[in-house]
Formats: structure tokens, C-alpha cells, sequence
DNA sequence: GCTATATAGTTTGATGTCAAACTATATGAT
DNA sequence: ATCATATAGTTTGACATCAAACTATATAGC
């Protein structure tokens, strides 16, 4: 159990921090300004589900409920999403993408194809396949 | 390009955030309170060297320094570090261990083991060393 | 049908974090 | 020596985040 063990966990912190501004620098770039990269999760979310609860973000993005509550108000401030309470059962909000929201989805698709390039320049198929097997392995370990 | 190439860069944030939240539990265990994991790694690097300046705090944690003189106040606030100005150049302040500080030097050696052996539970050295690889090429790429 | 419990969201308070502006000191160029 | 620039830290303001307390609604058991 050398020094290595110490530093894989530290190299983890250091790439999901990279990917993030990564992410943030080329939105930034597009005149997407003053979002993160949560927010951004949550928009990338409703380009595949157009209608999505409160708690359904909270479980797709990892995030405390009560941020996710401040995170889509932003969004509505924003005008980048909607919020509407269910009728059926008027304890739900549903949020949904605006025209402006929508927007987004090819500007998305292209930051994610080059952060993607990025992370994964130099790195074979082989590699790619490894990575995962041992991340889940390790994640499921907690 | 499949969906598993999104899948490992939300895999790195699981695991940062479990591995986070792994640490702060056994620590409240030890009756550690009141701290995060960035305070951890302050009183961590002191172990190994025992008097940081504030920059150089900055540097290994990778942490803002404006984020290192609230993190290290705090520290100071608990008692478990003292902030000294360098007499030569009165610029630089040094942080460094108290008696306090020292004691959890064997909590914290216990803590980081059982955090690495839960990580590592059924990895092998082999893929040990292929995650270090590969995450290091990432690294490299940004 | 009530009452208890579970679920969905929001509010509140605390904290870590960053960036930008600021203060103070050191160093380098002329 | 002076002045400009660089460096070390702190302060300030904004924000993401969480946990706990809270509100409101739905559901289940009696």
C-alpha cells in the first residue's frame, strides 16, 4: 500500500474539479453565463425527460433536495425552465425546459462532445472499458 | 462513443463525494467534530511538514487562498493549529501544529487506512496500478 | 371517515468555496 | 534611492450545498 494509494484518491478530486471548468470556461465561451455546472446537469437531464419532479432531479443529480430547490429557482429566474405543480397529486412540481432552455441542446451536445475529447484524447477503447470496470468496482465498495 | 463515457465522469463524482462522506463519519466516530474533509488535509500535510506557509497550503490542497485563511482560522479557532508571521519576510504567515493538533495524527493514520482498504476492497495490485495509470493520463489531458 | 404516517417541496441557518478588490511587504529596474 | 511590479494574505460578496425544521398533501390502518 504505497504512496500511490493516497494518490489516485487525490487525482479523482483533482479531474472532477478539471472537468468542471472545463465545462463552465466553454459554456462561458457559448454567452452561457452565470450558471454551473449543476444547473447544467439538470438542463441536460430535461433534454431527455421533458417533464421532470423535483425529486426525480434530486436523484438524477445527486443533490440535497433543498439545493435542488434553489438550483431550479435560479433556472425560472434565469428563463431557462418552468415550474408547475401537478394536479393530480399538487404536492409535486414538475420543471420543464422553456423555448430558451431548449436552445441549449446543440450548444450542450457540443461542450459535452469536446469535454468528452478531451478527457478521453489518448486513451484507447481498451483503457476506456478498464476504467470503468474497476470505477464501479470501487464505487460499489461504499 | 457510448453512454459509458459520461458514465465514468459521474462515477468520479460518486466516488469523490462517498469517499468524502466515508472520512467525516469516521471521524464524528472519533469524536472529531466540526470539520471537513479540507481541514483534514490542512492538518494532514503538517503531519509530514511542520510549518506550511499559507500559500504553500493552498497549493497541496488545491484550494483558493482566500478558501485557506477561513479553513485555517478555523483550525486555529479549534485549537489544533497556530498562524505565525515569518520574521524575515513579514509577508508570510506559517501555520503549524499544536499539541492538539499532533494527537490526531494516529486517528487520522487509522482513518486513512480503513478509507484506502475499503476503497481497495477487491481490486487488485494490477488494476491498482492501471487506474493510476489511466487517471493520470486524464489528468494529463487537461 | 379519522388519525397516523409517509412523501414532496420549501425555508432557514451554517459553511465551504471562489473571484475580485484590497493591504502590506518585498524585489527589480532605472 | 525611488518607483513599478510582484508576491502573501485578508476581506468582501456571492453562491452551492447540506441538514434540520417546517408546510402541505397523500395514503394506509383501524
Amino acid at each position: 500500500m504505497g504512496m500511490e494509494t493516497r494518490d489516485i484518491i487525490s487525482l479523482i478530486s483533482k479531474i472532477r474539479e478539471k472537468v468542471n471548468r472545463f465545462i463552465i470556461a466553454e459554456m462561458v465561451k457559448q454567452g452561457i453565463d452565470g450558471i454551473g455546472t449543476s444547473h447544467g446537469d439538470i438542463i441536460y437531464a430535461l433534454f431527455k425527460k421533458p417533464k421532470l419532479a423535483m425529486a426525480d432531479i434530486s436523484n438524477k443529480i445527486n443533490k440535497d433536495k433543498s439545493t435542488v430547490t434553489a438550483l431550479v429557482d435560479k433556472l425560472v429566474r434565469l428563463g431557462y425552465v418552468t415550474k408547475e405543480r401537478d394536479s393530480e397529486d399538487t404536492r409535486v412540481v414538475y420543471v420543464a425546459l422553456t423555448p430558451k432552455g431548449s436552445e441549449l441542446e446543440p450548444i450542450f451536445e457540443s461542450i459535452s462532445k469536446e469535454m468528452l475529447d478531451t478527457f478521453y484524447l489518448n486513451v484507447s477503447d481498451k483503457e476506456t472499458a478498464e476504467l470503468l470496470k474497476i470505477l464501479k468496482k470501487v464505487y460499489g465498495n461504499f
